[in-house]
DNA sequence: CTAACGATTGCAGAACTGTTCAAATGAACC
DNA sequence: GGTTCATTTGAACAGTTCTGCAATCGTTAG
């Protein structure tokens, strides 16, 4: 937390016309902001980890094919669709299952990947929101 | 596009009962695919920005903040409540703004940043899908 | 015009990420 | 058993990102 003299100047600011009073009603309502902000700490980084493995190139477009596909694909049909090496479709993909992405299923020499209830909320979001910068 | 060796032989594993003819028949299909998945290309790192955006601690503190304030705050009210310099709250402040997450307001000396849809809707999309990893 | 102030920007170093290569698993088949 | 094959894992490197400092911009007030 860093200093609230700018703070105070700036509610000092707003409520000129008014009692001091209002810059300790105005910082305690900020505290409680930060209060109701914080979810409890695992779900917060399992957001943020979720969309940081999301914000990448090639696990965006990987999780954009099992999403369009409809259906669970194996690494082998992903890793021709991409252009990094399998190892890196791999990586990406193990990525996205840690983060509650993606979904694995072993089949003998074959591993089958398919997309989360959550990865299809996001793209859904994301496609719905596009353009529409308020 | 890497090499279709692996692949090939997966699909003559799968029809394994039919015809060569099929292989060529997925093969197309899982090019299609791909087609499908390619959203045009400036919405599609539109999208990659805006969660690499959020996808990281102190953006995402910040636009969860301005989501629960359920209105505008400006640079120093956000400062006290995260634990990063004033530079690094306008740099993040910015960064999302670019990406589309937020809106600035200019008034006067003080700059206000509120959310966009896009990043109401994409904090809704998280919360209802924690810990449901299908 | 000058001073004060909120906010932003450029820069540089530290920390992190994504990729590839090489080696290791683990499953199927002989 | 040993071989082959799909995939994973670990290590290392290049490239990017985050932060704080210092300097700057733009606005307000004297």
């Amino acid at each position: 937390m860093a200093t609230t003299a700018r703070l105070e100047r700036l509610i000092a600011d707003e409520v000129s016309e008014c009692c001091a009073a209002n810059v300790d009603d105005r910082l305690a309502s900020l505290r409680g902001l930060a209060a109701d902000a914080r979810v409890d700490e695992a779900a917060e980084t399992d957001d943020i980890d979720a969309l940081s493995a999301l914000g990448s190139d090639t696990r965006y477009r990987l999780v954009r094919l099992l999403s369009v596909a409809d259906g669970e694909l194996c690494v082998c049909e992903l890793a021709p669709l991409v252009d990094v090496s399998e190892s890196a479709v791999s990586h990406a993909l193990s990525a996205l299952t840690d983060v509650g992405l993606l979904a694995r299923r072993k089949d003998g020499k074959w591993r089958y990947y398919d997309t989360t209830e959550r990865a299809d909320a996001l793209l859904n979001t994301l496609e719905s929101t596009r353009g529409a910068d308020e």
